[in-house]
RNA sequence: GGCGGCGUGGCCGAGUGGCUUAGGCAAGGGCCUGCAAAGCCCUGUACGCGGGUUCGAUUCCCGCCGCCGCCUCCA
């Protein structure tokens, strides 16, 4: 059986078949980038990483587009606020994002797009959209009809006549129905001009809706794969990019997926509600693959509360899964930091099936952590070909779930690594002959030193080994 | 009001009509160790409440309670 995803239009787990042959088409809906992002953005990004991983090392050839809106309401008014261009508060807030899913390992993009820079696209859209009778222009806004669009409320399931307005209170008055919603945004006296692009129909800028549309298609066609996003872009915003793209005659996305909420104190955590929690900020306590194991540990359905303790006890797991691989590397390569070269490992097959059932890293983790039991196993057996195997399949699979920690190693480990190793066994061999003469007092003064410096010191079968400690 | 989700052992967090223990963390016992650390073994008997269906429900159905989300910008 081949992978299974939850879609959200059907409400139901779909055999995932890819409109081309080996190759996958994702778009994801990326920042508004208006603020820095707290973890919650990064955990959709975490999510869908791990879902590229997968689809990748199934054998796939990814395109993956995350867009950057880089043009909205709430950019203008803080940018305002702080006195700066509004441009400039953009390219900061998406510096900041990039850097934030490259902290959390999130692979970059094939491409990503950003919604100023399709103004042209947009306005091709619309036009389609105008002369085929389902968007109109008003006063320099246009605005797309949703009467005329039967299928509209589709993914979100709301029923039309159950609607009240969409929003946006200030153009009422140029719409035709309260519930018709803005695709284009005219001008506003007091908004800088550079926020502002010609169009046929007068000056103005994107709705957000809008830009998706236009950048999904341009990049992946006018039917893709899997589109995907937060749960809370459902309604309205993915909703109204099906009824534009569709109504304009695409197929759009063939695949909706969204994942849940990171909430704090019960509630989801978002700018709006003040209890964002920075990437930033949380880096500071936490190690950036620890903060990851965390947000990719539940399933991307589930809301994850939360808390100091829960991404303690996820940093806790995960060092389990890094001092395997540690000691078993050191045990096949004979040195401290040694990374046993390794061919592909075998992925257990209670990894595959749950990563092919709609990306069930929960049960993934589970398969992970039982080979890492097996290879503690083998370890101390001495078995070096059973640990071999155990450390080259734990490395395949933490990989997929971008938590493996030879590569958060590399990311960080440094050339120091051997000089460190050389004054470490200049001690350590002091300490060895002082238990040698049963000097206890002497071995632990020299173990308590290095602890003071940072390098904690066990005693295996095979010899002392030490660690670097605080490792963030 | 409309639509949707959740409530699992001390904690986090999966899952399932009975068959086999999710996994991790913490706790207790044991092995190993000069001590420690790491590792390994063993232990815990959970599924919001009330009904119903069933030979049997935590798992399906109904009702209730509680929490949360969307319906307005939001990953």
């Amino acid at each position: 059986m081949g992978l299974q995803i939850y879609d959200t239009l059907t409400r139901t787990k779909r055999p995932f078949e890819p409109l081309v042959d080996g190759a996958v088409s994702i778009y994801l809906c990326g920042a508004t980038v208006q603020a820095p992002p707290h973890i919650g953005h990064i955990r959709s990004g975490v999510n869908f990483d791990i879902l590229r991983r997968w689809l990748t090392r199934r054998g796939y050839e990814v395109t993956f587009i995350r867009n950057v809106t880089d043009i909205d309401d709430k950019i203008l008014v803080k940018s305002a606020e702080a006195g700066q261009p509004w441009w400039g508060w953009a390219a900061l807030h998406e510096a900041n994002f990039r850097n934030a899913y490259e902290v959390l390992g999130c692979l970059p993009p094939t491409y990503e797009p950003r919604a100023t820079g399709h103004v042209t696209e947009m306005v091709e859209l619309m036009q389609r959209l105008i002369d085929s009778g389902h968007a109109y222009a008003s006063d320099g806004d246009v605005y797309f009809d949703v009467g005329s669009y039967a299928r509209y409320g589709e993914l979100s399931r709301q029923k039309l006549d159950a609607m009240q307005s969409a929003g946006d209170t200030e153009g009422e008055s140029r719409k035709r129905d309260p519930r018709d919603f803005a695709l284009w945004k005219r001008h506003k006296g007091g908004e800088p001009h550079t926020a502002s692009w010609p169009t046929p129909w007068g000056r103005g800028r994107p709705g957000w809706h809008l830009e998706c549309s236009a950048m999904a298609t341009k990049y992946l066609g006018a039917t893709f794969d899997i589109h995907g996003g937060g749960l809370d872009l459902v309604f309205p915003h993915h909703e109204n990019e099906i009824a534009q793209s569709v109504a304009a005659g695409d197929g759009f996305a063939r695949y909706w997926m969204h994942n849940a909420w990171l909430t704090i104190g019960g509630e989801k955590m978002s700018k709006s509600l003040g209890n964002s929690l920075l990437v930033t900020e949380i880096v500071k306590t936490w190690r950036p693959v620890e903060v990851r194991y965390y947000l990719g540990a539940a399933h991307y359905r589930s809301n994850v509360e939360f808390s100091p303790e829960a991404l303690d006890e996820a940093a806790a797991a995960y060092r389990r899964i890094e001092n395997f691989m540690q000691r078993a590397g050191e045990l096949l390569s004979g040195g401290p930091g040694g990374h046993f070269g390794l061919s592909q490992g075998i992925m257990c097959a209670e990894f595959t099936e749950a990563m092919d059932d709609d990306l069930a890293v929960p049960q993934a983790l589970a398969a992970i952590h039982n080979v890492v039991r097996e290879g503690n196993n083998a370890l101390a057996a001495g078995d070096k070909d059973a640990a071999q195997g155990a450390l080259a399949s734990v490395h395949a699979m933490t990989s997929v779930l971008g938590i493996d920690p030879y590569e958060w190693s590399s990311r960080h480990s440094s050339d120091l690594t051997a000089v460190v190793d050389a004054l470490a066994q200049v001690a350590l061999q002091q300490r060895v002959a002082a238990r040698k003469r049963q000097d206890y007092a002497s071995a632990d003064a020299i173990r308590d030193q290095l602890a003071a410096a940072g390098i904690e010191v066990e005693d295996t079968p095979d010899g002392p080994r030490w660690t670097l400690k605080d490792q963030a």
